[in-house]
DNA sequence: ACCTGAACACCGTTCAAGT
DNA sequence: ACCTGAACACCGTTCAAGT
C-alpha cells in the first residue's frame, strides 16, 4: 500500500467540490481555504496554484451554480407544455427549488452577481437566467399570449418577481409552509401583468 | 490638554456609526472588528463588552439598517397622493433609492433576514416593509382600486417583485441608466396584477 | 508542473488585571 | 462598570525549497 502521492489527481476539481459540501454543511461564513486543504490532506499552500485566492474559488464555484440552475430551468422549461404560462410556471418552481436546496450557494450566487470585482465569465452565465425569460416572454408574444413590447422589458418585472420571491423564500421571510402557494399567487400576478 | 478618557462617552454608538462608515466604504469583506476598534482609538477587547461577538454588532448595523428603510418608505408614501397607485409609486422608488445608496449594507440586510441565528428583533423590523404593503394593499382594496383577495397574499406578489427589482439593480444585474425606467416597468407589471 | 514548510501579517475572542 | 494587555487559536497569502 504506497501513501498518498504528492501529485494529486484533480485538485482544482476537488477544492471546488470540498467548497460546494462545506457551503451546504457549515455556511459560508465557516468555509475557510485552510479548512478545505485540511480536509482534502493537502497543504494550506496548495490551493494558491490553482485559484489565486479565496475569492477566485468562490467565484468558481457560483459559476457552477449558475450553470447547473440555468440548466435546470431549462430542462424544466423545455419538460413543461407548449404555453407561456405552463412553461413559466415550470421555470418558476424550478428556479424557487434550486434556491430553497442550495441556500448558501444561492446567498453566494446572488451576491457574486454584485460588484466590479466580478469576472466576465460570472456576468455573463449570471445573464443567461434573464436571457431565458426573454426567449420565453418572445415567444409568448408570437403566440398572442402576451403583451406587446420590448421583450427585454416585459420580461424584467416577470424576472424581478421570480428572483425576489425565491430571495424572501430563501431569507425565510416567507414560512416554510407556505412557499408553494406563495409561488403560485406570485405566478398569478405575473401573468396578469404580461396578459395582452 | 489631558489625554485620551479611559472611559469612551459612548463606545456602542461610536461602534455601530464606525462599523456602518466601514461597511459603506470598504464593504462588508473588509470589515474588521479589530479595525474598528483601531480607527475609534480603542483595545481589541473592548468592543466584546458591547456587542458579544461580530455578528451580534452586525446584526445590530442591519436593525438600523431596517429602521432607516422602513421610515424612509413610510415617509414617502405619507408624502405622496391618495390613490394606490400614487403612495405605491412613492414607497418603491424609496425602497429602490435605499437600496442603491447603501448597497453592502442593504446585502447585510438581506442576508440578515436569512437563518435561524436572527435575533427576534430584526426578525420584528424586517416584517414592518412587507406589512406597510399589506396595509397599502388593505386600503387600494377598501377604495376598489385593487382586486379582492387576502391582503397578505395580494401584497406578497407586490413585494418580491419590488424587493427583487432592488436586488437586481444593486447587483448590477440591471444597468445604471435603466434602473429608473426598469422601476417604471415594474411597477406598471405589479399595477397591472393588482388590478379589481 | 505541482506541492510542502515555514513564515508573515492579520483576524475574533477570552481573561486576568488595571482604573 | 468599563477598558487594557497579552494570549490563544485561527485565518489568507507568499515564497523558498523540495519532488
Amino acid at each position: 500500500m504506497r501513501s498518498r502521492p504528492y501529485h494529486h489527481g484533480d485538485l482544482p476539481a476537488e477544492l471546488l467540490a470540498h467548497a460546494e459540501k462545506m457551503l451546504r454543511e457549515k455556511g459560508a461564513y465557516e468555509l475557510s481555504l485552510r479548512a478545505i486543504a485540511r480536509d482534502i490532506g493537502v497543504s494550506p499552500a496548495a490551493p494558491s496554484r490553482h485559484f489565486k485566492n479565496k475569492q477566485a474559488l468562490l467565484d468558481t464555484v457560483a459559476l457552477k451554480g449558475f450553470e447547473r440552475l440555468a440548466a435546470a430551468t431549462e430542462d424544466a422549461r423545455r419538460g413543461a407544455g407548449v404555453t407561456f404560462a405552463e412553461r413559466l410556471v415550470a421555470a418558476a418552481r424550478a428556479y424557487l427549488r434550486f434556491a430553497l436546496a442550495n441556500r448558501a450557494l444561492f446567498d453566494l450566487m446572488c451576491q457574486a452577481y454584485t460588484g466590479e470585482r466580478t469576472s466576465p465569465e460570472l456576468c455573463e452565465v449570471a445573464r443567461r437566467l434573464p436571457g431565458q425569460l426573454v426567449a420565453l416572454v418572445a415567444d409568448g408574444q408570437s403566440g398572442g399570449e402576451v403583451r406587446t413590447g420590448a421583450p427585454e422589458r416585459v420580461a424584467l418585472p416577470v424576472f424581478a418577481a421570480l428572483h425576489g420571491y425565491a430571495r424572501l423564500a430563501v431569507s425565510g421571510l416567507v414560512p416554510a409552509e407556505l412557499t408553494e402557494l406563495g409561488l403560485e399567487d406570485v405566478i398569478e400576478s405575473i401573468l396578469r401583468g404580461c396578459r395582452p
